[in-house]
RNA sequence: CGGGGUGUAGCUCAGCUUGGUAGAGUGCUCGGUUCGGGUCCGAGAGGCCGCAGGUUCAAGUCCUGUCACCCCGACCA
């Protein structure tokens, strides 16, 4: 491709108010364009990568078995009404008639293979398709990290038993991490929650990046990691466990509504502090829930415990369980009779400090079950940095942000149960399929990849997803040696199976350098006053300083050893 | 949906406190200059000051409403 005949419009400044590196580079760079809010046009250079990303996708679909094809993006209200996932928020609706736009596609795969799967010789089957998906996100942000309008993979498997259900999900992990690798990520596979999907196993392929949105803990022991929202948080030992308590005291605590102030206010940390909360369970009823005092209440173990989203009380319903304003209640001496249920660790706490259930005071000297009875134990907290590890207790866990760029889903039965997807197996008895699902964000794939690849310059692609592996920048159009050197160059390289970009604009030479690091393209040769010597000039984007000059005859044949070498990097 | 912020030239922003002729840089066009890291000098084009209403002799500036976008939370690839 030739630079003057490609749409590039890069910006000087991005937007202050696009914060994320990626969002940064990308509308920089003139990867990218904005319509609304999250919902972007990508221009010839961000169509480039998304199409390399897609073909890595495919690639690694195909080794393990997986057959593509292209479903609807119009989906009738009917068919999600069979599932009862027309009540999901995120859907868009499409007003003439009743049709929703496509979010993620299950129904409608399930009503294909319901349709025309009878029997367990056809199966297993691996359908898939890389298709723009449509979701109301509440908060789109960071450019391509999050959109309303996205491309995705989505793959999804049936199984006439668990044995093959198996081995799709391990497969589909498999292909995953390859495709992430191949793609020059550094990403790792976390334990997750299985959200609208729904279904038992699931887990997330995160690619680590401080301004990521997720935070991933990691045992320091083992390889084992999990998404903080999901993964299970150890109660720590108890501290002076045969210690005597003293007994109960009640002290005056003026103002003190919160766990930072009641700790300072009597010189006690945190940790022995008791934490209560009144939330609404999803009946309406009010549940107590205890935690100690430096830990947070984890909303997706409360809301799996209780069957459904818990917010917080409100302060009616709190002085109506509590007798007392927000801020000072207790798990002694209750009002109203309520469930109360506690976070395991809480039943280490010695000699805790609780609130009184009565304005500005607080209780000293608490022991659960010697004050109060004991509460039903689950594990209701977030786990954190420095918690012992769920899977070595001699392990820690440590806290690392990172961006989630896959998801894989193995469901069971659920949708084959709700649709109807049977097959008659050997006997001849008509039994449900199996199935997971597997989605990869393709334009988010891109953008995790410049928060993990760029300088303070530009991006810094791997070669496999650069929009072009090889930039030729032609220093002096004009000069007739010059621009013959390099039309030969741009010739052999493209004869030789590389995508190369030739930079043959009238420009000064410094916004060509310039270009080309914020672009990101792998190698750069510099066709230019070395060639009076007869010589290109041949660096990586990656460590720019190094450059080696190169006989004009053999530049070809060693560029192609190159770009050889750092596909090699990204290949398996 | 709750909280915070921003809307002024293609882009990045100043001007608003204290109302009085619409600004800078960059980009674009033209002339010259320079010629291997976003040259320099000069000239020029380019504006519904987000939109609607109000106050005022007078509104980019003050008031009310509204829309859009960005950031923080609840959700997800």
């Amino acid at each position: 491709m030739r630079f003057t005949q490609l749409f590039v419009p890069t910006l000087r400044d991005a937007p202050k108010d696009a914060e994320m590196i990626s969002h940064r580079l990308l509308l920089r760079g003139g990867f990218i364009r904005p319509l609304s809010s999250g919902v972007y046009s990508y221009l010839p250079l961000g169509l480039r990568v998304l199409n390399k990303i897609s073909q890595i996708l495919r690639e690694e679909m195909e080794r393990v078995g997986g057959v593509e094809m292209l479903m609807p993006s119009l989906f009738p209200k009917e068919l999600l009404e069979e599932t009862g996932r027309d009540k999901v928020d995120v859907l868009f609706t499409v007003k003439p008639q009743d049709y929703f736009l496509g979010f993620t596609h299950e129904e409608v795969i399930t009503d294909i293979i319901r349709k025309d799967i009878q029997s367990y010789k056809q199966l297993p089957l691996l359908p898939y398709q890389i298709q723009t998906k449509f979701r109301n996100e509440p908060r789109p942000r960071g450019g391509l990290v999050r959109c309303r309008e996205f491309l995705m993979l989505d793959a999804y498997s049936f199984d006439k038993d668990e044995a093959g259900n198996q081995l799709a999900y391990q497969n589909m992990k498999e292909a995953f991490g390859r495709m992430f690798t191949r793609c020059g990520l550094d990403s790792l596979s976390v334990e997750a929650d299985s959200g609208a999907i729904g279904g038992s196993q699931s887990e997330e392929f995160m690619v680590l990046s401080a301004d990521g949105e997720d935070t991933v803990l990691r045992c320091s022991k083992t390889g084992y990691a999990a998404n903080a929202e999901r993964c299970e948080a150890v109660p720590a030992p108890a501290e002076d466990a045969d210690a005597a308590v003293p007994t109960l005291e009640s002290v005056s605590t003026p103002g003190t509504s919160n766990i930072q102030a009641v700790s300072k206010f009597l010189g006690i940390p945190a940790t022995r502090l008791i934490k209560t909360l009144v939330v609404a369970g999803p009946d309406g009823q009010p549940v107590v829930v205890l935690l100690r005092g430096d830990r947070e209440l984890n909303d997706a173990k409360l809301a799996k415990l209780l069957g459904g989203p818990s917010p917080l009380a409100d302060a009616a319903t709190v002085l109506k369980v509590t007798g007392a304003p927000l801020g000072f209640a207790g798990p002694v001496g209750l009002q109203a009779p309520v469930r109360m249920i506690a976070d395991r660790e809480v039943a280490t706490v010695r000699d805790g400090v609780v609130g009184a259930n009565a304005a500005d005071t607080h209780l000293l000297h608490v022991q659960p079950g010697r004050d109060f009875p004991h509460p039903e134990y689950f594990d209701l907290r977030t786990a954190g940095a420095g918690d012992i590890s769920p899977v070595d207790p001699e392990g820690r866990l440590e806290t690392q942000r990172g961006i989630e760029v896959g998801h894989v889903f193995n469901f069971g039965t659920k949708y084959s149960k709700s649709m109807g997807a049977t097959f008659s197996d050997e006997n001849g008895t008509t039994q449900l399929m199996l199935g997971g699902s597997y989605g990869v964000g393709v334009s988010r794939t891109m953008a995790a990849a410049i928060e993990q690849r760029h300088d303070d310059n530009g991006i810094l692609w791997p070669i496999s997803i650069a929009p072009f592996e090889v930039v030729i920048v032609l220093v002096w159009p004009k000069d007739d040696m010059q621009r013959q050197a390099a039309e030969d160059l741009y010739s052999d390289l493209r004869v030789a199976g590389i995508d190369v970009l030739l930079d043959d604009r009238e420009e000064r030479p410094g916004v060509k350098f310039k270009e080309a690091d914020l672009l990101g393209i792998p190698v750069k040769v510099v066709v230019g006053k070395g060639l009076a010597e007869g010589t290109l000039e041949v660096s990586l984007r990656r460590s720019s300083d190094q450059k080696e000059a190169i006989a004009a005859q053999e530049a070809a044949a060693y560029i192609s050893e190159l770009v050889n070498a750092l596909r090699a990097e990204v290949s398996l």
